[in-house]
DNA sequence: GAAAAAATTTAAGCTTACTTAAAAATATTT
DNA sequence: AAATATTTTTAAGTAAGCTTAAATTTTTTC
């Protein structure tokens, strides 16, 4: 299969489970950067290969066919990230887009023998789950967004859940990292507005980021 | 620029490279699977882009510019492939397929991230020299094939110039693997035959393969 | 050196993955 | 619920990278 449909494909997935199945062709025209009658156009033709159901005007829906081929690029993707972030000193924004491009380009074996070689681990650098050969996530989330947690509370970070440059470095610059810890001194309902304390710096968070940063709560 | 035109100027670099300059579409199209009618195409093309200079019926020959166009994809090509022999344990062949893949996959920060990583290597597992940033092989090949030596030497194998399964299949078998060494016990010259010792086995190889291994004089 | 064979080039056509513009349907606002 | 705005779809068109078939040029053979 073409980039352009492993692409469509995965932006399906990620938008099914990001904004509430909002995953109608204009949405997934926005990710991909693409005009909306392209969008159409490939749900159409990515119909007939079985790979999403089609109704005009409804939202798009993977098959089990569809899912596990946007898995399969989920997991080399996150295969690759966690490859160079162990291997080589880059950022995690730049090490994101190198792997959006290297997914395309591997073949199953080179998956497993990276997956082998990394002790096939279940997460990648950034929290995000890494499916197994077969398509299946086993791991079970339990975390929240900072934006959902409680004042006073120690959390570690799970999850940082995008792939902005500017968020990354923000997060890069606070040590605001997979697995670091960091207290939540302050919640500010009304302003939507998320105050930690980490490395002994007090941040303030809007819901921008505070909404995707994931963490569960410390022990 | 596409991965269709970064290996059409790859295949005209390594053509000149082997076959006497044999550089007119028909031969750059049988190495990259296309017909001759593509080649042709590709290649007035690609004299508007300053890439190659085109002449009517005449060989290929590439500019200054396409000349550090393919010798940018083949610096990423060797490095890949020394990066993954090193980190995992795949046949010299998978791992040339897989190289001939990322290579068009891979920015130039990537590459010096790899080079760097593996101590900026001079060659690649077969022998072939790792072009430097600028597109430039800075390393004398002082070697001559298994064909062209003489009996009773012994020499150091510094080269395998393939990409063929089945002859890196037989390498494999045989011990005839960069670094190894081997003496070559007598040259049928009428017959264009080359028999070796190697690992206390006596091997005779024809001209397909006396040709393409490569050996250094042992001192 | 003429005839035959092989290679190169041109021409016309195809598929993929897009585009813009206009038409049709759905969603939102008031 | 009508009017307006937004989305989706259809239609027509484009560029890249191929294909096959036919014409042209070069190379080889006798």
């Amino acid at each position: 299969m073409s980039i352009a449909i492993e692409n469509f494909v995965k932006a399906i997935y990620k938008n099914g489970k990001r904004d509430n199945n909002d995953t109608k062709p204009g949405n997934i025209a926005k990710e991909l950067g693409i005009s909306n009658a392209a969008a159409t156009d490939m749900a159409q033709k990515l119909a007939s290969k079985d790979l999403l159901h089609y109704e005009k005007y409804q939202a798009l829906k993977l098959t089990d066919k569809g899912n596990k081929m946007a898995l399969n690029v989920v997991r080399k993707h996150r295969l690759w990230e966690s490859l160079l972030f162990k291997l080589f000193d880059m950022s995690l924004h730049d090490i994101h887009r190198e792997a959006e491009l290297l997914e395309h380009q591997t073949s199953d074996l080179l998956a497993e023998k990276i997956s082998e070689y990394l002790g096939n681990p279940k997460f990648d650098p950034h929290g995000d789950p890494i499916p197994n050969a077969d398509g299946e996530i086993t791991t079970t989330d339990t975390s929240v967004a900072l934006s959902q947690t409680s004042e006073g509370k120690k959390y570690i970070i799970s999850r940082l859940m995008s792939d902005d440059k500017e968020f990354f470095d923000f997060c890069a610059q606070h040590g605001l990292k997979y697995g670091n810890t960091l207290l939540v001194s302050k919640q500010f309902n009304k302003n939507k507005m998320t105050q930690i304390l980490i490395n002994n710096n007090t941040i303030l968070l809007n819901e921008d980021f505070s909404s995707i940063i994931y963490v569960n709560e410390s022990i």
